[in-house]
Parts: C-alpha cells; sequence; structure tokens
RNA sequence: GGUGGAGUGGCCGAGAGGCGAGGCAACGGACUGCAAAUCCGUCUACACGGGUUCAAAUCCCGUCUCCACCUCCA
C-alpha cells in the first residue's frame, strides 16, 4: 500500500513517489506575522502536521520547511499604525504564532527560515533571472525588479488560466511594468514612507524583497532544486504558488513535484480574514474547549473540505473526544500503563487515501465501542490491545491524550497534588455510600452522590467499584 | 470575463454507480436500588427538474443558491 495525494496541479489523487526513496521534502507556506494566528491559520499548520506524522509512521524520513514571512507591505504599515518598530511587530506575532502552534501540538517543523535572514539568495536568485531573461529591473527609477510573464509561457500551469483571461489588476498604475500582470521580485526603497531598517542593499538600490520570491529562495536552499510537497492554504495557489512556480522553474529549477492546499475555515459564511476583521483568534477559541479539541475538530473534517466554523460543532466534537479519552482512562485504572499498539486496518487504509482523518476517526470510535465492551471483563490482552491501538491511532494525529504535551496544559505539579488531596476527601464518601447502599439505605447513598455533584464531581459505579472525576 | 469549489438526515460531517461512514443530540431497550457511564436498537438523508443505467447522493444535460481565486490572505 502506497501513499496517495491530491495533487492540486494534475487535479488527481496519485501515488507519492518521493525523489529520493526513503525522504520527502515539503515546504509549508507559513504566516506573515501581521496580526494573531486565527483558527484558519492553525487549520493549515495541523493538516500539514497530520501530513507530516503520517509519512513518519509510514517509515519516511521527512524534512518539513515552514517559513516566516516577516517583512512585508502590512506588516509595514501596522507597525507604523501602532508606533512600534516593524521588527518588534513581527517578533511579538511570531510569539503568538509560536503559542498557538503549541497549544494545538503541532511539531516545530526541521527548520523555519524568515525572510528577512535570506535576502543574499533572494538577490542571487533574482540575479539569475535577470541573466535569464526573465526579469528586469524597471525603468521608473524605482528600484523595482519584476518578473517578466511573457518571457515564461507556461505561466498560468499551476491553476489551469491562460495568461490572456486573467484580469489586469484594478489599480492601472504601472509602474515600472512592462506588462501590468508581471509580478514584483524586489520592491524599491520608499524613503519618504518607509523606515530605513527596512531596506537591504542590492545591485538596484536599497529596498525588500517581493512576497513570492522569499519562498522560492527559501525552499531551494532547504529543500534543494527539485523537492516533493509544497504546500499552503487554497488561496495562495495563485499568485503566491504560480509565481513562486514560475520564478523557480524560470530559474533552471524543477521545483516542486506536488502541490498540496488546503481549504477554508469560514465564520458566518465569510472567509476568515484579517481584512475582514472577522477572525476568530486561536487564544480565544481555547478559552472555551482545549487545544486537544480544537485539533480533533480540525483534524475530524478532510483537509480539502470546507468548515463552517461554530462553536456549537466544535463543543460537539469535544464531546465525541470526550468518549474515546474516557475509554482510554478507564482502560488505564484497569491495566495500568497503556502502550502504542497496532494501528487498525481501516485506519491506514483512509490515511494512505489523501489523509482520510474523517474515516481514519471513525475507525477510532470502532476500536473504541469494542473496547469498551471489553472493559467489564476487566484487565486482559484484548483490552490492552484495543487501548493501545485506540493510543497509537490518536498518536498519528497528534491527539493522544497521555502525551506529556497535553498534561503541561492543564496538570501542573500544584495540581496534581490537589488532585490527590481532592482523591482522598472524595474517598472517605464513597466508603460511606459504599456502605449506606450495601445497608440499602438508598436516600443516604443519594445524598452523597448529589452533594458531590453539586461540587462539579462526578460519580461512575464500575464492577470494580465507583470513581469519580470533575 | 476567466479558473475552481460547494449544497447530504434535528445538527456536524464522510462517501463519489450497487453492501445504511462516523460523531453529537433525541427516543426505546439492556445493565443499575435509582442514576451516570457503557452496550444494543430506532430516526433510511443526499438543492431542484430531466436523462443514461438492471441499479444514481455518485455519471450526463439543464436550473437555482452559495463560496473562493484572478498580483503580495492559511
Amino acid at each position: 500500500m502506497t501513499f496517495r495525494l491530491y495533487d492540486t496541479a494534475t487535479r488527481e489523487i496519485r501515488d507519492l513517489v518521493p525523489l529520493e526513496e526513503g525522504r520527502v521534502g515539503i515546504y509549508l507556506c507559513g504566516l506573515t506575522v501581521q496580526s494573531e494566528p486565527h483558527v484558519g491559520h492553525v487549520r493549515s499548520a495541523v493538516n500539514f502536521d497530520v501530513l507530516r506524522r503520517w509519512l513518519t509512521t509510514r517509515g519516511l524520513d521527512v524534512t518539513l520547511i515552514r517559513n516566516i514571512t516577516d517583512i512585508d507591505d502590512k506588516i509595514l504599515l501596522k507597525a507604523e499604525e501602532q508606533g512600534r518598530p516593524w521588527y518588534n511587530l513581527a517578533y511579538a506575532m511570531k510569539r503568538e504564532l509560536d503559542a498557538a502552534y503549541d497549544a494545538l501540538n503541532v511539531q516545530p517543523p526541521t527548520y523555519e527560515p524568515a525572510a528577512t535572514g535570506h535576502v543574499p539568495e533572494m538577490l542571487e536568485l533574482i540575479g539569475r533571472l535577470i541573466t535569464r531573461g526573465h526579469a528586469y529591473a524597471a525603468e521608473d527609477g524605482s528600484g523595482d525588479v519584476y518578473f517578466d510573464v511573457q518571457s515564461w509561457p507556461s505561466y498560468g500551469d499551476l491553476t489551469h488560466q491562460g495568461i490572456d483571461d486573467m484580469e489586469a489588476a484594478e489599480d492601472a498604475d504601472p509602474r515600472g511594468k512592462r506588462d501590468p500582470r508581471d509580478f514584483a521580485l524586489w520592491k524599491g526603497w520608499k524613503k519618504a514612507s518607509e523606515p530605513e531598517t527596512a531596506a537591504w542593499p542590492s545591485p538596484w538600490g536599497p529596498g525588500r524583497p517581493g512576497w513570492h520570491i522569499e519562498c522560492s529562495a527559501m525552499a531551494l536552499k532547504y529543500l534543494g532544486g527539485g523537492f516533493d510537497i509544497h504546500g499552503g492554504g487554497v488561496d495562495l495557489r495563485f499568485p503566491h504558488h504560480e509565481n513562486e512556480q514560475a520564478q523557480s522553474r524560470a530559474a533552471g529549477f524543477d521545483f516542486a513535484s506536488y502541490w498540496m492546499h488546503n481549504a477554508w475555515i469560514t465564520t458566518a459564511g465569510e472567509k476568515m480574514s484579517k481584512s475582514l476583521g472577522n477572525s476568530l483568534v486561536v487564544s480565544s477559541v481555547l478559552e472555551r474547549v482545549r487545544g486537544i479539541d480544537l485539533r480533533f475538530y480540525l483534524v475530524a473534517a478532510h483537509y480539502r473540505s470546507h468548515v463552517e466554523f461554530s462553536h456549537q460543532a466544535l463543543e460537539e466534537a469535544a464531546a465525541g473526544f470526550a468518549r474515546i479519552e474516557a475509554f482510554l482512562n478507564r482502560a488505564a485504572s484497569l491495566v495500568g500503563e497503556v502502550g502504542m499498539g497496532t494501528l487498525c486496518a481501516d485506519f491506514e487504509q483512509a490515511m494512505d487515501e489523501d489523509l482520510g482523518t474523517p474515516a481514519a476517526v471513525a475507525a477510532i470510535y470502532d476500536v473504541t465501542r469494542e473496547g469498551n465492551k471489553l472493559l467489564a471483563g476487566g484487565d486482559s490482552p484484548a483490552l490492552r490491545g484495543a487501548a493501545s491501538s485506540v493510543r497509537a491511532m490518536l498518536a498519528v494525529l497528534g491527539l493522544d491524550p497521555m502525551d506529556q504535551h497535553w498534561a503541561g496544559q492543564g496538570t501542573s505539579d500544584s495540581e496534581a497534588r490537589l488532585h490527590a488531596a481532592v482523591d482522598s476527601l472524595v474517598s472517605v464518601l464513597l466508603e460511606q455510600r459504599t456502605t449506606a447502599r450495601a445497608a440499602k439505605d438508598f436516600a443516604a447513598a443519594d445524598a452523597i452522590r448529589d452533594q458531590l455533584k453539586t461540587a462539579g464531581i462526578e460519580l461512575e459505579d464500575t464492577p470494580q467499584g465507583p470513581t469519580w472525576s470533575l
């Protein structure tokens, strides 16, 4: 069985055949760090994190590069509005982003290059494009450098558009362009409105890189001239990815073999976008549910499906996840430690077919149900098998509740001690209740149960005796 | 104008010619002193109108509605 992936460029699901056997190179467009990350941003990160984890469990050596765009128009604009240096804003937002990734258990990439650290590589690439006749310095003295789309016949291939069908930019200002569709590789420094710290020296005068060239330069540097998968959100297909591909291939590199794009999360039917101001900032969503619940919600939908975000759906998902989690906890209390078991066949099959996480989750529920039936029989090899299998499958999705990563999010050392203290108190009450029940004094027994419930403690009667949880 | 995507049961959400994905909620049953939890069962859906086929949510034609991208949005 081989892993199959939907390739946006060819519009079909095809076998993933790595350029180098046993190794996979992935470049994921990260964020422009200009504001707090919202749920849509982390969806992308979570999807590619699942891809990475699955390829790794399939025995592939994965190199994942996810960049940070830490210089661009909007960063400069917002920093100006907020009256602070642009690099201060970019760094602060980068830290927010890291916190969001961590809250959702997104593994750090192999490397996370920042645009500002790769200006020499970009200049070299731009120079190469000029030499090959695919780029030119603007003739208006602006210091801009543009890619010449007319010089590259396959421009538009990735998104299957003919260049003549494309709408010209709204602002008819051609600046120094030969064709309105030409895009900037390098943007000359505008002394009047831009800080000196945002300009780097170049053969065309001081300036800063265009957005598209950043990703090409960093992908080529860390993954080589040809690599396996390039990913990002669907909106990046055009112009960003089209431009990346054009400039990279025009410079003589093969670039990405597969293009993978995740769909949107919308709110109220509209795209979640910074400019619309309807962003669901991750930190505020996490005030209502745990990070693991949000991750489960994101993983339970297929990455290419559009998701209409709602708190109700999120809470339903959390309720569903709680059932799986409860099974693992009950199993653990019977068998002791639950290890990492084997993945069931349905799960593997689902994941191999273009990361079919919805079917994979269904497979987890199947095993959970079987496991719950086995629970009545006490400790058994079958129960251990079911519990360890559930745990292993969850781990592939980054959702293992026993992973210490999640433990950090709610169980501090002092909380653990508090839990132990409450446990000893509740145990006394549970003994009293058991005695009362044995004496058929149900009024007294129920009074204890109600009392605990008022305090926020739920009881569960199991064949092995009563247990409690908050 | 160009290029794509979507419409599925009370709700969320898979599937892409034929064996009722799964989850949440609800209801019934088992278990329980009663509950909770768990298990079993019930709720047989695919925007609309045609067509192809032994068989259509799935393919074809048409219609409606919604969404995205078209030069710096995950």
